[in-house]
DNA sequence: TTCTAACACTTGTATGTACAAATATATAAA
DNA sequence: TTTATATATTTGTACATACAAGTGTTAGAA
């Protein structure tokens, strides 16, 4: 078998870009039905987890951390402040985020959706194989982050 | 180390759905690059690819294998046909799906941006790493659809 | 100090995908 | 045969995300 063939039976299940959209559309169900209590879809969630841990992020900074787009996370902020569990203070050109009262008192709801969602995926595919193909993504994803 | 908890350094980093996510917007980005000469939007080319490999599948079944809904089969098979890359033939509540002869005349081009797009990936991540992640998403994958 | 370029963000618009409800067909039970 | 249920698809709508172009701000070069 020559080098930089790829080997595979189906013509879809080798290629990554197909194989990674899949797996996010099945753990994109999962994740709706874990976060649905908490009022938020999933990404919000994320996003709400960053700002109580850390408050006071930058926009930019955020939508580094999430690997979104800035512009995507203009939109993120938006909802949140809407929902009352953001505030922003503008210094210059640049925004920064944190949580309102409201915001601070979601995350014990937001940290039990997150644990129904890693108790339902570790269901499916054992915890050990589960923790480990985490680490292999996000080992991924720091190269192909530069 | 308790059984079952999640240990991790970021509070996103180890979480699947977080991850996956990000995965899939890093290759979502190349594949775009990658398929930019073929006309279409990578998740066409890869109908295009299912429809030229075993004419005649229906929509329910190819939905299947692409793990699409149905409704967002129909919208692919829509745009498929005004490029006049498929045609349908409908019997009774089936719909099957063919190539037109230009539709068999983009493999190739397409075949070309699959390659590019591998390369690509490979580059950025090694050809092992690469082959053995999309092998275990794939893994993944499989035990997802149940 | 003025001009220019880089930066952080916003806004309008587009696309991929999904859900819910509707339609049309097929099968099975009464 | 009539009715009920299941199946395959379509359609209207919604949402997450992105891109391109725009606005305002800062910093460095002239």
């Amino acid at each position: 078998m020559e080098k930089n063939e790829q080997q595979c039976n189906g013509p879809l299940e080798c290629c990554l870009y197909f194989t990674a959209n899949s797996l996010s559309r099945y753990i994109n169900e999962m994740a709706e039905e874990a976060f649905a209590p908490t009022g938020l879809a999933p990404s919000y969630s994320y996003l709400m987890i960053l700002v109580t841990n850390q408050p006071g992020l930058s926009q930019n900074e955020l939508s580094h951390r999430m690997n979104l787009k800035p512009s995507t996370m203009t939109r993120f902020v938006e909802k949140l402040k809407q929902r009352e569990l953001v505030y922003t203070n503008q210094e210059g050109r640049t925004v920064y985020v944190y949580p309102t009262e409201q915001g601070k008192k979601s995350r014990p709801v937001i940290d039990q959706a997150l644990k129904r969602l890693y108790d339902k995926y570790c269901d499916v595919l054992g915890e050990d194989l589960a923790v480990k193909l985490t680490a292999d993504i996000h080992n991924a994803n720091q190269k192909l982050g530069k």
